[in-house]
DNA sequence: GGAACTCGCCAC
DNA sequence: AAACGTGGCGAGTTCC
C-alpha cells in the first residue's frame, strides 16, 4: 500500500511518523472518575427506555409473533419483524439488499415507539464505545490514540486506540458527554487549530478553475450562499436571517460537498428537502417541513409559491442546477474532473501534488477525491512537523497531542498560548505555501481554545 | 471461542 | 446508464 513516488513523500511520511509517535507518548489527560459516573448514569437512562420500549403495544406485538428472546437492539430481528411480519415496506435496502434499520429509514415508518429504540440506541453508541473506549485505553489517567499513516487508500491518516478522531461534535448532547471527559494536563488549556475549507483550497490548486480562485480569494463572495438563492430562488439572501443560514447550511452539506465528492442531483434533492427541509418523499402540501420566518410559513409553502410542489419537481429543479453549476460556475473544475479519470484510464494511475501515486482499482469519483483528500491532510503532516521540531527545539511546555485530518489539537501552557498561535500561523500560512510552490491559493486557519483545567466540551473561538 | 461478515454511526 | 470520498469500532450474527 505505502508507496510514496518521490523522495520528499517518502521523508513526509519518515519525519510525520516521528511527530505523530511523540504526540502518541504525550497522550490525553482524562478523567476516570467522570467516566465510571456517566457510564452508570447512561447505564440507567438505557435501562429506563428499554423498560419503556417493552411496555409498549409494539413491542408486544413483536414479542407475540416472536419465539424465542428478543434482543430489542438487534437490528437483524427488528428488521424481521417489520418487513417480514408485519410486510412493512422498507424506506429503502443496505447494499446487501436487505430493509435497511438505520435512523433515517425507522423513521420514515412513522411508528412512535421506535423513537424511544433511537434514543437507547444513541446513549448506547456514547456509552459503549466512546466512554468505554477511553477507560479500556487510558493509563494512569492518560489516553494514547495512535495514528497511522500508512493505512488510507488516499494517504490520508487513521486513528484508533481509541479513534480520536471521530469524537461527536455535532449532537450537543453526544459532544458534552464524551468531550467532558477529555481534559489537558493539569495547569494547561486545550487548543484545536484547524484549516478553514482546506479541501475546497487544495482542490483549486490541481484545477484551478477561474470562478473558485475567486469565491476562496475574495472575502466578498461566498459560494453557499450564492448556491442558497439559486436553489432556493431567494431575491436577496441575507445571513442575519436565521431561516437563511439555515437553508445554507441544507445547501452546503446537502449539494456543494457532496456534489464535490461526486453525488448527483437525486441524492441531493432528496437530503436538502427530506433530510433538512422534513419534507416527505413525492407530493406536498402546505404547511409541511421546516418552518420559515414565521410559525406560519413553511418551507413546503415557500417552495410550492415557486412552483414546486413534490419531490420529484424539487429534483427536476435540482437537476438543471447541477447541470449549470458544472457547466457555467465552474468549468475548468468540470474539465479537470475528465481530465483525471481519462489519464487515470490511461496509465492506470494518478500523482497526487505531494508527490504520491494512487494506483490500483479505482472509480471515477475516486480519481476525483483521493489527489485532494490526500494532499489536504499533507499540508496539516508538513505544519505538524514542523511545529513539533520548533517545539522540541525551543523547548516547549505546550505539546502537540493529536491531529484530525485539517486540525491539529494542543495542550498548552497559558503562558505559551498567544506565543504558539503566531507559530502556528506562520507555519500554516506562510512557511508552508513558501516550501509548497504548487499551493496558489491563500490558506486560513481558525483557533478554538478552552479554558484553564477545563474540559473539551468547553471550547469557544480563540481570535488572535 | 475466534474469524469474518453486515449494519449502523461517529468524524473529516 | 448510474449515481457520495476516507476511516474505526461496537453489536449481532454466522461459520468454522
Amino acid at each position: 500500500m505505502l508507496n510514496p513516488k518521490s523522495s520528499d513523500a517518502y521523508r513526509l511520511l519518515h519525519d510525520g511518523v516521528l511527530a505523530l509517535t511523540n504526540a502518541e507518548q504525550a497522550g490525553i489527560r482524562v478523567d476516570t472518575e467522570y467516566i465510571e459516573q456517566k457510564q452508570r448514569h447512561l447505564t440507567r437512562k438505557i435501562n429506563f427506555l428499554e423498560d419503556k420500549f417493552r411496555s409498549t403495544a409494539f413491542y408486544r406485538h413483536w414479542e407475540h409473533s416472536t419465539k424465542g428472546t428478543i434482543n430489542i437492539h438487534s437490528n437483524a430481528q427488528l428488521a424481521s419483524f417489520l418487513y417480514n411480519k408485519k410486510k412493512l415496506k422498507p424506506a429503502y435496502l443496505t447494499t446487501s439488499g436487505q430493509g435497511a434499520t438505520d435512523e433515517e429509514a425507522l423513521k420514515q415508518l412513522n411508528i412512535p415507539e421506535i423513537e424511544i429504540l433511537l434514543q437507547a440506541r444513541k446513549l448506547k453508541k456514547v456509552r459503549d464505545t466512546y466512554l468505554e473506549g477511553f477507560a479500556r485505553e487510558q493509563v494512569d489517567g492518560y489516553i494514547h490514540p495512535v495514528f497511522n499513516l500508512h493505512l488510507v487508500r488516499t494517504f490520508r491518516s487513521s486513528s484508533d486506540s481509541p479513534n480520536f478522531q471521530n469524537i461527536p461534535k455535532r449532537d450537543e448532547e453526544a459532544m458534552q458527554i464524551c468531550r467532558q471527559a477529555l481534559y489537558p494536563r493539569p495547569g494547561h488549556q486545550l487548543l484545536e487549530v484547524d484549516f478553514g475549507s482546506l479541501e475546497v483550497r487544495i482542490a483549486a490548486c490541481y484545477h484551478k478553475d477561474e470562478n473558485m480562485l475567486k469565491y476562496i480569494t475574495d472575502p466578498s463572495t461566498d459560494m453557499h450562499s450564492d448556491m442558497t438563492k439559486q436553489i432556493f430562488m431567494l431575491d436577496t439572501f441575507d445571513k442575519s436571517n436565521p431561516s437563511h443560514s439555515f437553508l445554507r447550511a441544507a445547501v452546503k452539506n446537502g449539494f456543494v460537498f457532496p456534489e464535490f465528492y461526486g453525488d448527483y442531483y437525486g441524492n441531493c434533492a432528496n437530503s436538502m428537502a427530506c433530510g433538512w427541509g422534513k419534507l416527505p418523499q413525492g407530493k406536498w402540501s402546505r404547511g409541511q417541513g421546516v418552518n420559515l420566518d414565521t410559525e406560519n410559513f413553511t418551507l413546503s409553502d415557500h417552495l410550492i409559491a415557486k412552483g414546486i410542489n413534490s419531490l420529484e419537481k424539487f429534483s427536476d429543479h435540482i437537476k438543471s442546477i447541477e447541470s449549470d453549476f458544472w457547466r457555467r460556475r465552474f468549468p475548468e473544475y468540470a474539465a479537470w474532473k475528465e481530465t483525471w479519470w481519462r489519464l487515470y484510464r490511461k496509465y492506470g494511475y494518478i500523482d497526487l501534488l505531494t508527490g504520491f501515486r494512487c494506483s490500483g482499482l479505482m472509480g471515477k469519483n475516486d480519481c476525483i477525491n483521493y489527489p485532494v483528500q490526500g494532499a489536504a491532510f499533507h499540508c496539516l503532516l508538513w505544519s505538524f512537523i514542523e511545529l513539533d521540531r520548533l517545539r522540541r527545539e525551543e523547548e516547549w511546555d505546550t505539546r502537540l497531542i493529536g491531529q484530525i485530518h485539517d486540525a491539529i489539537i494542543f495542550d498548552v501552557h497559558p503562558d505559551e498560548l498567544d506565543y504558539i498561535m503566531k507559530i502556528v500561523r506562520y507555519v500554516t500560512c506562510k512557511a508552508l505555501p513558501k516550501a509548497w510552490k504548487w499551493i496558489i491559493v491563500p490558506l486560513e486557519i481558525d483557533a478554538e481554545v478552552c479554558g484553564v483545567d477545563e474540559s473539551w466540551s468547553e471550547k469557544r473561538k480563540y481570535t488572535f
